[in-house]
RNA sequence: GCGGGCAUGGUGGAAUUGGCAGACACGCCAGACUUAGGAUCUGGUGCCGCAAGGCGUGGGGGUUCAAGUCCCUCUGCCCGCACCA
């Protein structure tokens, strides 16, 4: 922390530093604490027992967000599933508004939008109920598609399914044991892999389609999902090409329910029909269009009391208990015999021992440290036991943004008067990595504390823009492994001498050392120099190759500015700024203010920093070519001034400096921004060019007042237009006032 | 498989609404100044061509007077989700 803050404080960054806390420290974690005992009483946050995502190099859980291609987002390993008690917020209590509201998120880009859309993963369906034959009981099913149901042939249970073992009966018994131990043996991710091949076998047990009357079998299938819907399908492999390859490898009957134009025949089918058609062997419904006979077919269904609509979502609440010792303490206590009791208020903080020691084996060594987990019960008083997991990192990070803004320091969580003024956040900046996980638990947890009553706010950020990834070629020593970009030298080790390989280009991370330690460039070239190169390099959405090739240009331009200012003092030194202008000076007064307007729009709102700095440099450039500096000095002031008070959000220490040699006492950073004068910006004559079929033939100068009559003639009367069109029949002219002519001749 | 994004000179990138493609910079080339320059200033620099001109925004097709921009299609790369019933 101390490294960073150092850094952001040498590059100039304007933090409000009296703000500053760190999450790790009581002051902040203490109220996370708070909050999470509030959300149990509301029961938001609770525990169950679950099969979650464990990683036995880390030795603690994951959210399945945390679980990337099956491996741990932190250290790569394979992920495994155990059973587990853990503790959960209530986010599904909250899918369909973190799911409403996106669609008034309008300051956000559509990607994070759309990943947001998916991940809560709205389905809108039917349960269904089916009896099995024989008996009452019945299995239900979740389904998207109950204009199928007449077609549904089979059922498939998720091997997890608790009737799965009951339902296998006679020799089938057996079969299904083993199935079912086999699966249990695979992991989740080899259970999702590409390759993995959809497998089940029969119960012996059969269940009754409640329309049809079909007598349906019922099998156990690897591939149904017993934490989605119901952990059971109904399976009609003429409309869906999971049940159709099933269907086909365990000879299962296919009945057609669908009918496109060219009628399908279940004979000769090789694969799921999955649009649109007409329903067809569905009794009442055969004729009707399927999507208008899926409303009827629902208010059939639970007219009869065989099922009823039904909303699904692919959310899951969000297991928060961590097996790691940096993080926050569940404030909660275990007694034999009051159970689970949460810390009272009076108590908290519940404070992060630091008398711990690491083992390097993984798993918390709070559980070690008795005088952290031996405690007296709050409610009996007798000997109790603390809970030794911590939060998932992610609270912390859900709302570290409202209490940075309206910490009510040592009163409360948040004080709501200041959440009145500061809240939501006007801009948030972040990767796009965080798309589904700080984004999504950061609006989850701003609607937490509204519900709380401790803010009046529904969601936290007004405007995101999210950030490229900057990557950066990896380089490797075969004997010292992964090295800064610093620790090589001419494509050696520095430590070594031995070759050093260039590996290909990645996402600056810690652990491969391909990272940008702005201290060098800083030290080479100064603050702004470092500043000014991250943002000339490209718009700040971009992905970006980090290449310090360009660097030398902006150290230059600053040199030119600098020099620009020093060497026109004398010349300037005892006029006031131009406020209009004759001759060439208007000229050049109008390039400042075009670059005033550029500048002011490209920063506000665009935050393409790149083509605001572009724009200065040919101011710069301009005043360099301006010939008449001796006629018009107050224009040169005027000129310099807007660019020093332009470069100030950019390099704000040169452009400081720079202020004061102009001879102003005042300070440019708490200064007024320019704005542009838009006399100065009316042109006398414009240029038009001049097209004849759609290719540029020539320029020419009009008035800006002219007639388009007037733009017309002096196109067609320019030399070269002329001799284009000179063999031709000009058949159109199109004027476009301000832009261009465009002659139509054939 | 589904969803989203990207593709422009040797390089980073610009073109906000369909209206001069390549702004600005890096690099390169030339000239000036200089004992010298890896400093500075000026000019040049998409490709082909002596030129006139032609070609050119991943490939192909389309709409339009006009397409980097809109539509269709294909290819490549990146990101997210992924047996979601």
């Amino acid at each position: 922390i101390d490294n960073m803050r150092t850094q952001l404080k040498k590059m100039g960054l304007s933090y409000d530093w009296d703000r500053e806390f760190a999450t790790c420290d009581a002051d902040y974690y203490r109220w996370e604490q708070l909050v999470f005992l509030k959300m149990m009483e509301k029961g938001l946050a609770y525990k169950k027992s679950s099969s979650v995502n464990w990683c036995p190099d880390c030795q603690t859980v994951l959210a399945n967000e945390q679980v990337e291609d099956g491996c741990c987002w932190r250290c790569d390993n394979d992920v495994v599933q155990k059973e587990l008690e853990q503790w959960f917020f209530r986010i599904t209590d909250y899918a369909e508004e973190l799911l409403g509201w996106i669609d008034r998120l309008e300051g956000w880009p559509e990607s994070v939008l759309t990943m947001q859309r998916n991940w809560i993963g709205k389905s809108i369906g039917c349960e269904i109920d089916f009896r099995i034959d024989g008996s009452d009981v019945k299995i239900r099913v979740f389904t998207t598609r109950q204009d199928t149901l007449y077609g549904a042939t089979f059922m498939s249970l998720a091997p997890e399914h608790p009737m799965a073992r009951k339902l296998a009966v006679g020799e089938q018994k057996e079969a299904v044991e083993s199935f079912i131990a086999r699966v249990a043996r695979q992991d989740k991710a080899k259970r999702t892999s590409d390759d993995y091949e959809k497998e089940g076998v029969f119960t012996g047990s059969y269940c009754i389609n409640p329309v049809s009357g079909r007598r349906m079998p019922v099998y156990v299938a690897n591939f149904v999902l017993m934490d989605y819907g119901t952990g059971a399908v109904m399976a009609v492999p003429t409309h869906d090409q999971r049940d159709f390859e099933f269907a086909r490898k365990y000879d299962l009957p296919l009945v057609v329910v669908i009918q496109p134009p060219e009628a399908l025949d279940p004979a000769t089918m090789t694969e799921a029909w999955t649009g649109p058609g007409c329903m067809a062997n569905s009794d009442r419904f055969d004729g009707l269009d399927n999507e208008s006979a899926k409303e009827k077919i629902a208010d059939y269904l639970e007219a009869e009391g065989i099922g009823k609509k039904a909303v699904n979502f692919r959310l899951r609440d969000w297991g928060v208990s961590r097996q790691r010792y940096w993080g926050t303490p569940i404030p909660v206590i275990y007694c034999g015999a009051c159970g689970v009791v949460p810390v009272p208020e009076k108590d908290l903080p519940v404070v992060l021992p630091t008398d711990v020691s690491f083992t390097g084996e993984g798993g918390s060594p709070l559980a070690a440290l008795d005088s952290f987990v031996s405690v007296d019960c709050p409610k009996c008083g007798k000997a109790a036991r603390r809970e030794t997991d911590t939060f998932d990192t992610f609270v912390e990070s859900s709302w570290y943004f409202a209490r940075y803004a309206c910490a009510d320091y040592d009163r409360g969580v948040l004080d709501k008067a200041k959440a009145e003024y500061w809240m939501p956040v006007d801009q948030y900046i972040g990767g796009v990595e965080h798309a589904v996980m700080h984004l999504l638990y950061a609006r989850f947890f701003t609607k937490i504390l509204r519900d709380l009553g401790l803010m009046d706010v529904d969601e936290p950020f007004i405007n995101l823009l999210t950030q490229g990834m900057v990557c950066m070629e990896t380089k490797s020593c075969p004997e010292h492994g992964w090295l800064y970009p610093e620790e090589v030298v001419d494509g050696q080790c520095a430590k070594c001498s031995q070759k050093v390989a260039t590996g290909r280009n990645e996402k600056m991370s810690k652990s491969k050392k391909n990272v940008v330690d702005p201290d060098h460039l800083i030290a080479r070239y100064g603050a702004d120099t470092a500043r000014m190169f991250s943002l000339f390099a490209s718009p700040p959405e971009k992905d970006l190759e980090w290449n310090e090739q360009g660097v030398e240009g902006c150290y230059r331009f600053l040199n030119r500015v600098w020099r620009a200012v020093f060497d026109n003092l004398e010349l300037i030194r005892d006029v006031p700024p131009a406020t209009s202008a004759e001759g060439k000076g208007v000229e050049l007064r109008r390039v400042v203010h075009r670059t005033i307007r550029k500048v002011t729009e490209d920063i506000d709102g665009r935050f393409h920093f790149n083509t605001a700095i572009a724009a200065i440099m040919e101011l710069v450039n301009a005043i360099y070519l301006f010939d008449e500096k001796r006629e018009h000095p107050e224009v040169m002031r005027e000129a310099l001034e807007t660019v020093v008070t332009l470069l100030t959000p950019f390099v704000p220490h040169i452009a400081e400096e720079m202020w004061g040699e102009l001879g102003h006492a005042s300070r440019l950073s708490t200064g007024r921004w320019p704005s542009w004068d838009e006399a100065a910006l009316v042109e006398e004559n414009i240029l038009i060019v001049v097209q004849v079929n759609g290719k540029v033939r020539g320029k020419v100068t009009v008035a800006a007042d002219a007639t388009s009559e007037a733009v017309e003639k002096a196109a067609l009367e320019d030399p070269n237009v002329a001799r284009f069109i000179a063999d031709k029949t000009v058949r159109k002219v199109i004027v476009v006032p301000g832009r261009l002519v465009n002659v139509v001749a054939t």
